[in-house]
DNA sequence: GTTCAAAACCATACGTCGTATGATTTTGTA
DNA sequence: TACAAAATCATACGACGTATGGTTTTGAAC
């Protein structure tokens, strides 16, 4: 079944070559992107440009979002990793998630004319579930992060044990995506501030504090006049 | 530039007309897909159906999602009408809220071939005013609800008022859409518990309770052991 | 090496959404 | 009655995504 063997390659290559067409043909999409903007570059246009038929290119992209959803995941995933770093640096829970938070939110302002069609796409995920096929993989990487930062963050009671780290994680990524969504119909709005302010509902709730609750609240971690350090 | 009232706004009659022959698309936009189901009914056909040219359908809903996003909103309206009483009767806000949102669980259940269009309509919003034009009114009606209950809540000292009710309004909304999501990717999962629990965690927050903590917390509503009525 | 079945690929046509065009009719008002 | 704004119409079109049916690669088995 599974043991090879010695006479050739390992039976990966098919796999291999296909992800590297496929890494080809979004790095080619983009490019065409970034030139002449999403909209104006049709998927006719890159199969062409890619030397593909139009159908072999829905084959690895099933609709024109995922293209730019491959390339964006990729950058997150490189984000991540050249984060991890200066995340290990913080010491305290909510100062980490402050720090990941100003840093994502950095990064959606500077994707900004990504954002509607990687979207789009995401949910494309759940629409087309609904026909059959795909599990996501798509915003995996970033909700695997922040469960287990919420999963440590459990662990060094920090944060309720009650409710598991992926429900936080899942509950925390639809409070963004608020963001987000209404930061993307009103430019002029604080994104950072949003997330912050996202985050620190998530941890606070919004209850009606008793007299006596010994609870501190975690602040919107705007740049605050006491303690500077 | 182009504001102020220079000509004339759409009169009266014409307002009037233009929503009658709107409602009379939907309805029969609606019936055909009770039909023929959802994704059959081609926009065409509604056009023929309703006697009108393709074009004008297209004046009246910019994209097919809106047809059904039209009927829901209507159906919202007449539930939220229909519950108003049964709401009054509950004292807490809590009691309320979660009242609510077994009823919206229940509703969603019944929709349920519908989210798919309707959500995606709901997006196509944001979407859209990228390039221009479209105030929401979409989910206003349930976000006005949620946030008149968050206000109320708010000055019967049962919300923490350093939230604006709007935020928190549209924060459980989000809360919620996640849920919705889920629930449509994983049809055999609870979604009246799932509301729940997003509610229950908008309002105790995820952090640590400290030994002191005075709060009593707010539990999923699903009938528990102990406590039953 | 030859054979074979699965897969990947290709060219092309098609259905549908949503937009654009430019002419024609309705409607409120001057 | 005149006229401008809005609504409607018929039609064509561009783009997305699917379907079809045939051709080439590919991995492995004989």
């Amino acid at each position: 079944m599974k043991d090879a063997k010695p006479t050739s390659e390992p039976t990966g290559r098919r796999q291999r070559k296909r992800q590297q067409t496929a890494s080809h043909l979004a790095t080619i999409a983009f490019t065409l992107f970034e030139e002449y903007g999403y909209e104006a570059v049709t998927m006719e246009r890159i199969a062409v440009e890619g030397d593909v038929a139009k159908a072999t290119l829905y084959s690895y992209f099933p609709m024109k979002e995922a293209l730019v959803a491959h390339h964006l995941r990729d950058e997150i995933v490189e984000g991540m990793a050249a984060l991890a770093d200066q995340l290990a640096t913080h010491r305290s829970f909510v100062s980490r998630m402050q720090f990941l938070l100003r840093e994502s939110a950095a990064w959606h302002a500077a994707k900004r004319a990504y954002l509607p069609p990687y979207l789009r796409y995401l949910h494309g995920i759940a629409d087309s579930a609904e026909n059959g096929a795909i599990q996501d993989a798509g915003s995996t990487v970033t909700w695997n992060a922040l469960t287990a930062m919420f999963r440590a963050a459990q662990q060094g009671s920090e944060v309720a044990r009650a409710i598991p780290a992926e429900q936080l994680a899942w509950s925390l990524q639809y409070l963004l995506y608020g963001a987000v969504t209404h930061w993307l119909l009103y430019p002029d709005t604080d994104l950072t501030a949003a997330f912050l302010q996202a985050f620190a509902l998530l941890m606070n709730g919004a209850a009606a504090n008793k007299p006596g609750d010994a609870r501190k609240s975690i602040s919107t971690g705007k740049t605050n006049p006491r303690r500077s350090r």
